[in-house]
DNA sequence: GCTTGAACCTCACGTTACGTCATGTTGCAC
DNA sequence: GTGCAACATGACGTAACGTGAGGTTCAAGC
């Protein structure tokens, strides 16, 4: 009961999908709902939202579903690196709509003042046409990708950031105390990141924490607010 | 034997589809071939290829072959007023993914910053990927270009004003005489279309004549030269 | 003139990402 | 308490090809 689930028809009309669409993603594992409620009705939360919107923005990118779920299982997706790729993209996909564009013209002009453009005129903008309906990514970024998603080898460190930070601020706004699940789990987590940094070494992991300790106040720190480390500190105690 | 014939494969590599694609498109009759060898292979023209553009580009505006299928067979479509559309909904589509890539930001930086984006952030990227994934014409958009393609209400002039330069071209190219079938059938499509304009009254049908003949020279004739021009009048005598 | 591999042919079944019923339960506004 | 929209689960349908299988045809090189 904590904040507000979307049901199944309101995520739909929110995200501009079919309800089938969403059924489908749930079969397949792709976008689980966040709760079902006891006569079996699938609940979604905001995190499940951003899910959804990573989903898109792969399909969008040209991966098929199952390629996704292969991303996406490995562990939560990086929405940030996810989000800048949507937009180099998106810039690529309209540089190549310009070229067509200007492709069409030229056919246009050939065909006004000479009644017939010529065959590689034709070939041209077919070509054009091609690489501006193409969707697939090459190789090389595919694997780009799944280096990004699937950071640290196999771990589900770096990716589960957004969920780690989720919870925390969840377990600040109710102050959790220490001992409450989430909390705990919140520790569990944030002790992992801190060993990925620096193994089982007791003096790099002091180290570690005081360069934590000393970071700069307000800026950029991926959702780790002041008031949420101070938190994180108490819990760890 | 007039002109060079493209194999399926050629044709394939040209415009960036597959071979199976053409096939495909034969078989439903979308994309017939100019000539069929007597072994069975498929061979195309430059006449092909238009179609094919015409094709991928109907396919870009969101078309359902069915639906390019009953948009072509009404009669041969108007490629100017195709080149337009895409054009247009080309730049369409560079607008929307602008506004997306706009909202993508936004949301990058609510990540950045407070870890979280709101879901109203979401929403609206959600939305915009939606509309930016669309390729379907409104009914309206649709119609439209029915309207264009089907034009004067059913006959088959107006779109078929290509197929008959090229063949007029043809029949000029070797001088055919009036007597020659190809020859006849210009005749018979150029009468069309003064009928069309002027109806059976031989004095406006008089007055168009003179109007044709006055034309600017040079100018935007949708490839009717002055040369051709010439030719047709005399087939005509 | 003969080989041989690439390119072509025709079935025909497979695939992806849902759409579209059919048939039955739940939630909730009046 | 009753109706009706919104939900549920099958299960089959569809569009636009992909992907073989199994068999001809073409053209280059010997």
């Amino acid at each position: 009961m904590l904040g507000r689930y979307l049901k199944i028809g309101e995520l739909a009309s929110l995200a501009g999908v079919t309800v089938r669409t969403l059924r489908h993603y749930d079969q397949l594992g792709l976008l689980r709902p966040a709760r079902i409620t006891e006569s079996g009705h699938r609940l979604y939360d905001i995190q499940s939202v951003a899910q959804l919107y990573s989903i898109l923005a792969m399909k969008e990118l040209g991966l098929s579903l199952s390629e996704i779920l292969e991303l996406t299982t490995a562990k939560d997706v990086d929405v940030l690196a996810l989000l800048e790729m949507h937009r180099a993209r998106l810039q690529e996909e309209m540089a190549r709509r310009q070229v067509l564009m200007a492709k069409l013209l030229k056919v246009k002009q050939a065909l006004e003042e000479h009644g017939q453009p010529s065959l590689e005129d034709f070939r041209e903008v077919l070509t054009a046409i091609h690489a501006s309906a193409d969707r697939y990514l090459s190789r090389e970024q595919f694997e780009q990708l799944k280096e990004r998603y699937v950071a640290n080898a196999g771990s589900d460190l770096a990716s589960g950031w957004l969920t780690f930070i989720g919870k925390l601020r969840n377990c600040y706004e109710q102050r959790l105390p220490k001992t409450h699940p989430d909390a705990m789990e919140c520790v569990a987590y944030w002790k992992a990141v801190a060993d990925r940094f620096v193994g089982d070494h007791p003096e790099l992991r002091k180290a570690v924490w005081s360069f934590h300790a000393s970071r700069e106040r307000g800026r950029l720190n991926y959702g780790l607010t002041d008031e949420l480390y101070q938190y994180l500190r108490q819990l760890m105690e």
